[in-house]
DNA sequence: ATATTTTTTGACTATATGGTCAAGTATTGT
DNA sequence: ACAATACTTGACCATATAGTCAAAAAATAT
């Protein structure tokens, strides 16, 4: 039996069925939330009967669990990637471009986190008060910095990221807000990434 | 019997119940979404019985539209009052301003529209296409013609209004997350304020 | 080829959920 | 005061949902 399996290496099949079954649930999750999801849901799109998809997650909140974990392992990774040696503009507008591609190339894995947020963050809050808070205020202390030393205007760096984390993750969580008001069939990401790059430049320049 | 009563004038009782159930329901469809929650959720908030709930309201998905509809005859309002005949920029900030104090007045009515967006806006994707396009293809007409008449900075009038819903939306939506992050009990309106105005203002100016 | 282990699932259980109903209570109208 | 109407809800129904189980099928090991 493979649920909860922590030992063994993991035969062919589970490889592919775990992944199939995350797949589904993103899918699932990302369009109607932990609550708004049924098991059965993830079952049809992975192709699969609801007592395996239960052989292989012990429950629903697991499968969850584990996909908001993949999240967090890589969420932070642009904001990681700021570098106090790095020059300040460039180091902002490369963190904007990231999580603009990040919210362009995933955006289920931005709504999972958009439905998790709006929810309370039941799941996630551990993090969001650890880690994010964290990993937040040592940057937002190299932008205090720079704005000490003259490099960048001076604005709230809290807000500042704030502002960054919204202007891109929207184009992901209100897509279809976004692509309907626009209207012709283009891309929001062609534009918005040349949009906000000049915004942030404008803004940051001391 | 009341439910979908169209012509009697509604009783004391009517008014009173309707008012209660709308309210606990904003509450709990803010919260959890519209499939994330019940009418067992509802009446404990709203203090009543679910067959209550059933007789002021035909089903749970009429109490949710009802919202929706008092949400979208507000919703849409900082938009209108965008004035072309007056100052770009103090038109604009205006705008943000007031969407601001929206989100910071009205943060379940913004978590509400954003839950029914992030499922894809089934209740609502007609007005989506229909009034906010029209009116955002307007008044993007607008900031085109101030942009012409180098007025304002020359950037893209759709990506504008993006960033500024995002802006301004993410404080009630993302509430849990920036209160984290800020960490020390402030409120957060208190100086989103003076960022985002100072921020727009610099972008916008030409 | 056979034994062992893993995987699969139809049938099932317990509880949750949306909604109904009839009868009693409360309010309103005369 | 009484009649009529509105309001309330416990009990109930039908379906949905999370999850279990035992047996059969498939995969793997020998």
């Amino acid at each position: 039996m493979p649920r909860s399996q922590t030992t063994k290496k993991p035969t062919r099949i589970q490889r592919e069925k775990t992944q199939a079954i995350l797949e589904a649930a993103l899918d699932v999750f990302s369009d109607f939330g932990f609550r708004g999801s049924t098991i059965d849901m993830i079952a049809a799109r992975a192709g699969l009967s609801k007592p395996n998809i239960l052989y292989y997650f012990d429950n629903k909140e697991a499968i969850h669990k584990t996909l908001l974990a993949e999240l967090l392992q890589t969420w932070l990774d642009p904001l990681h990637q700021i570098d106090e040696a790095g020059d300040p503009i460039e180091e902002i507008c490369g963190y904007v471009a990231q999580k603009l591609k990040m919210a362009r190339e995933f955006p289920r894995e931005s709504k999972l986190f958009a439905n998790e947020i709006l929810q309370g963050a039941p799941h996630i809050l551990p993090e969001i008060e650890g880690e994010l808070k964290e990993l937040t205020s040592l940057k937002a202390k190299v932008v205090k910095s720079w704005i000490t030393a003259g490099k960048l205007a001076d604005i709230d760096p809290y807000h500042l990221f704030f502002s960054i984390w919204a202007t891109t993750q929207h184009y992901a969580d209100f897509d279809i807000q976004v692509r309907s008001v626009l209207g012709d069939g283009s891309d929001p990401f062609d534009t918005a990434g040349p949009f906000l790059d000049k915004m942030y430049r404008t803004m940051l320049r001391p």
